[in-house]
DNA sequence: CTGAAAGCGCTAACAC
DNA sequence: GTGTTAGCGCTTTCAG
């Protein structure tokens, strides 16, 4: 094991001063005028003897860290997981790292992970904001922290950026999609949640309910259930409302335990009944009959978030004006949704 | 705006010494001696003024960060993000962070993030490897790190714990099962890999092939393909080996583009071809038929990874011997293998 | 029991 | 162009 070296030990060995190793490796050897001699020299040294300056010194003395927090709700959801998995790329290109937690929509959880967060001197925060938190981000970001909301919207958060989809308008879409093809007692069901994205697709819905001028059935669903229970409480409810001949599920999750509590009932899709699910998932392309979706524009996503984040980062802090991206999903028709066609024209 | 306070305005404000502060604060007071009507008097204090030690400066001064480092092959794939959130939360607890990163199986990716994960004084290393970084690993426990390594084993390197399932004998009863249904033509789609696990379920079905005295049928697929090219070969396979009456996919993905190759030949589960997919997926089991699978004990494996490196983080290091541990997996049977039931005694 | 002081490794203002 | 040096905030040895 050869002891680790430092920039003290390079300049000695190179009877030069640490400042002008420091600077050489910090790219400001033209500014600072050193000759190309020079330079050369130390970076071909500091190659040969494999020295790595020691990013927690530095981190400690620049206040920069090169870590970006990520905060999802949950990682084992495919839709975090696979916007977790782009961003990460992207983050890796441009020299960032990424650390990250789930909220578990947690806000105590949340207010925990954000100190450690900034403890840790994260340069950037990526978050999917549980409710209740406002406070917490808000004080980030006027400390100078760069940080985009993604999924949800936190709106009493001043100076975040924010990336979403369309959600009012795609559930809207999903609803006259049903209704042209003749489906008329249409529930929705969603999760027992003040979070900005789900109201947005509950008003989609309720848009769609008061202007096709049909009956409404909502169904909610408390959050961070058993799934057991969540198909256990979607199958009574379907058990209870016989007149249904369609539902929309307002997540993936929801959807596949709908899927399950349907298969339970032994209710035939699409004839029976139609299905739609917010969030497009493999299992949907699959299942049998297949099961229209609507999918969100995971790399659309990500590329905006980071790159609205290392644009903060470069930056100096509080220049520009916040952004809000709302981007638009795609309606994936497939066959749960193909019973009543042309029943209606 | 308050200003950050550090040890040394604590110190200053109390009007005692830095070092009684840090002492009192690292929970050394009893064994230090110092009174406890001046550790409460500190404890209030701090509190009050809500103080936080600088974790830069101290990981800077311990060389310790609280950090593990968690390096999976695809944070998207189910199996890991499952694995990572179990992780994490065990982690979280303990009152240690996770920081990722997706290998791809990547060696020069993968052999970067570990020096990265280095600098940053990770504590501990929790990793899926890919081939070809024996080396670094090695020298990483040498340098008296702990690593623990899951779902794959490198057998070069020294000292690392491990713990994985049995993927031998997984496969093997997954092909008893089959051939005690009646199925004789069973292929094999696995990854064009060397990756231990990915031997080793091979290993099951040619022990299998062997005992049963059935016909091999192989096919590899290389590894980082789109799926869209997956499907395609799976296809063509499926297509050429026309006596074929039954599939073993070697892992959840390819499982999933075996079933999207199946559907668009159109041919009948169980009846034209019996289908069991190694790992299990919510899709497996709502797809129609149900799709009989291996499920690995995704919470038991994280238990006993992250248990294995806080036992080495809370010992001295090199202490004791590493430990190997295989876990069983479990046949979930359902109608995918369902077809000739009977059709043999 | 408590305090002074020496670093951990790096950056950058300042001096020459 | 280059060197000196003062910290960043904390831990810990050593001396009282």
């Amino acid at each position: 094991m050869k002891k680790k070296l430092s920039i003290v030990d390079i300049a000695k060995q190179l009877e030069i001063s640490t400042t002008t190793v420091s600077f050489i490796l910090n790219g400001r050897a033209k500014e600072k005028r050193i000759s190309d001699e020079l330079v050369e020299r130390v970076l071909k040294f500091v190659e040969e003897v494999g020295y790595k300056p020691n990013v927690l010194a530095r981190s400690l003395r620049t206040g920069k860290s090169n870590i970006i927090g990520l905060l999802v709700e949950n990682i084992a959801n495919p839709f975090f997981a696979n916007i977790a998995r782009r961003i990460e790329e992207n983050a890796y290109k441009n020299g960032y790292k990424i650390i990250y937690s789930s909220t578990e929509n947690d806000t105590d959880k949340t207010r925990e992970i954000l100190r450690i967060f900034r403890e840790r001197h994260v340069d950037g925060y990526i978050i999917a904001p549980p409710e209740g938190i406002e406070e917490e981000l808000t004080s980030l970001i006027k400390s100078g922290a760069p940080v985009v909301m993604f999924d949800r919207f936190l709106h009493q958060v001043a100076g975040a950026d924010y990336v979403g989809i369309d959600g009012a308008n795609s559930i809207y879409n999903g609803m006259k999609h049903l209704v042209d093809r003749g489906y008329r007692h249409i529930a929705f069901v969603t999760l027992d949640s003040l979070q900005s994205q789900m109201q947005e697709r509950l008003q989609g819905y309720e848009r769609a309910i008061g202007e096709f001028d049909i009956n409404e059935y909502i169904k909610e669903i408390a959050y961070n259930q058993a799934e057991e229970s969540i198909v256990r409480h979607i199958t009574s409810f379907l058990k209870r409302k016989k007149e249904l001949d369609a539902v929309i599920f307002a997540t993936n999750y929801l959807g596949i335990s709908g899927l399950k509590a349907i298969k339970s009932l032994e209710l035939r899709i699409p004839d029976d009944l139609g299905v739609l699910v917010f969030d497009d998932h493999d299992l949907f392309e699959l299942h049998s009959p297949s099961i229209t979706s609507i999918g969100q524009p995971l790399q659309d996503i990500s590329e905006k978030v980071i790159a609205l984040l290392l644009e903060k980062l470069n930056s100096s802090p509080h220049i520009r004006e916040p952004e809000y991206l709302t981007l638009s999903t795609a309606l994936v028709i497939r066959d749960s949704t193909m019973a009543k066609s042309g029943s209606k024209s």
